[in-house]
DNA sequence: GAATCTTGCGAAAACGTTTTCGTGTTAATA
DNA sequence: TATTAACACGAAAACGTTTTCGCAAGATTC
């Protein structure tokens, strides 16, 4: 393996210190032209370029920021890296992403990698399995060490640091809203257990919307979903009864497609005799046929904010630092899969 | 901000040498039980950690791996991403994410950036724009550093290293083949500009199975889409002939998922009129409506074994170490978008 | 001709770790 | 009692860089 160049070696070659060199590359005034010139064109041949890890060290920072998401085949969670690498690559800035794969001891392992002095600050996404077992203490130890921490999404009060977040309770009642405006009167919705924070908090804009409207909640019609059973199974149940429902919001894509599958089977058109609306304008909403109505997350702009958020930590020594939680409003997607008014 | 601490402290508090502390954390037996004891139970109560940064420089190593991809919002990317991120955690190492967004330029930058020292090895898949130049040179500076280098999926024929591929032609021609099995008369296929490579490997399957089977390639029916116009109108361009074809080959799911809504707006029956099959077995495919027939490509897979071959080459100090390149095989997929035989 | 200033470079510390090699003290052996 | 062995620790180098400070030689000033 070819040995990297180093200002070392360039040193030995013309003779000088290591200083010198240095100096020399950084076109200090402290050394001759004459030699500058020389070691220059060295190290032009030789591609030299300065070792990062040593920098790092020196400098006691990376450029480099971790993100910690539950999993990377997930439209909406590539959407908010694509905004936060843009943004920091446009500020000299390093991505490493991490999956928890929704596991909480995952997530503390990556954690306690990234604190180790690889990173500058850290964005997460908390996985599930934490949320449900509510054990915060890595992030309090994470905050306790100084390092700039940014909560996406999937967020916990308790903790104080900043946060983005997306309007669920706004964007549930906007997505329940618009079904009862286009005449529907029986309306289920498809959502998470209540640990899964997004999911109570987009039902919570659901019953909010019915009230308001004066339509009752039926327990029977809030259908909480456990992954780890089979999900069809559970969305078929909707169908199966002899009244079923004309309107459904699913608090995610995945929901709402299965939905409008087993409609299907059951003979139930979409949106004629049913209208679907999802939450998160994911690829499949846009190519599903019907074409799937659904609140529009916005997650490139949420990574933007997430990470121009944590930059502004780092680059500040302000003791009194005040955090803020940014709230990015949905907007609604129309299409196929609700019927006109 | 809470300062990290270190063997320095840890030594200065107890008035011996930084060379103890580590050896006394290490268990060494140099040390006397009753000191280690003093200083692991000291070091415990402050969570203490060797710093990365330190390690890597004296190790000459991160233990961790990069990753270059074209971009992140795309299921086969991240499927691949997680089987890499998979095998790396399994042996210790992480692994650090870079998008080229299909431009040569970010591609260079974001592999010198990684090359000086931040990383064990790479992993790459290419960028369209880097193989519609032409321009290698930065891989060659890669290897001639001695840093390992694995290409997965769009790979570079005179570039030597590691490769891992899918069978694109056989894909190409297992599809079509599919078409032509179940009664397709005129089959045309949706790709790309031949300058990406994957895209005109899965023509040339195709045109291979339509010659085996004595049907005629007929330039018309090969679409070759331009990413960077209206693709929508591209598309529909086939179907707005007076003779349209029954059966469609399209490279990738996006594709496929258009020209099935562009059927339905001429009033073609999917899959009774007309036969659609896709390459990529991803979100949409499954949960489209008709559900897509397809050609899987095991992007987890296809993950696995690259860094395996990355991570067996790091290990490896051999000097007749030999490169290979593994060829993934693709799978039919049969959904409801192509016709029962 | 002495004092000062400029030029051009080197030494050394610092970042935090690991590891080899010494070295002084005490205990065991001949 | 003299030699050796065991024990317990420290010094220093190494990884590669940047930067402050010091210093010698030559040039300039009065």
């Amino acid at each position: 393996m070819k040995q990297k160049i180093t200002l070392k070696k360039i040193a030995k070659e013309f003779e000088v210190s290591i200083s010198t060199v240095s100096k020399a590359l950084k076109d200090s005034h402290e050394i001759s032209n004459e030699l500058k010139e020389k070691i220059k064109a060295f190290a032009d041949y030789y591609h030299y370029k300065p070792n990062s890890l040593a920098l790092n060290l020196r400098n006691q920072k990376t450029k480099t920021i971790g993100i910690i998401i539950p999993e990377i085949v997930h439209h909406f969670f590539t959407k908010v890296i694509s905004g936060i690498e843009y943004i920091a690559n446009e500020k000299g800035y390093n991505v490493m992403i991490c999956m928890s794969n929704e596991s909480y001891e995952k997530e503390v392992l990556n954690m306690d990698m990234l604190a180790n002095g690889i990173v500058d600050g850290i964005i997460v996404s908390v996985a599930k399995e934490t949320e449900e077992k509510g054990e915060y203490s890595h992030f309090k130890d994470l905050i306790y060490n100084g390092i700039p921490l940014v909560m996406f999404d999937r967020v916990i009060d308790e903790i104080i640091c900043n946060k983005v977040i997306t309007n669920d309770i706004d964007g549930g009642y906007l997505a329940t809203k618009h079904l009862i405006n286009i005449g529907c009167k029986k309306i289920a919705i498809l959502t998470t257990p209540d640990y899964v924070t997004v999911g109570a908090l987009r039902n919570q804009g659901y019953q909010n919307a019915l009230s308001d409207h004066n339509m009752q909640i039926n327990e029977d019609l809030i259908i909480k979903i456990d992954d780890k059973h089979d999900i069809e199974k559970q969305i078929k149940k909707v169908f199966a009864q002899k009244n079923p429902p004309d309107g459904i919001f699913a608090v995610n894509e995945i929901y709402a497609a299965i939905a409008m599958k087993k409609a299907k089977n059951y003979n139930i058109n979409v949106p004629n005799d049913l209208s679907v609306i999802g939450f998160t304008d994911g690829l499949i909403s846009q190519y599903s046929t019907p074409s799937l109505s659904t609140v529009a997350q916005h997650g490139y702009h949420m990574g933007q904010k997430a990470i121009e958020l944590l930059l502004t930590e780092i680059d500040s020594q302000d003791t009194d630092y005040q955090y803020e939680t940014t709230i990015i409003e949905t907007d609604l997607i129309f299409r196929e899969s609700t019927s006109k008014v």
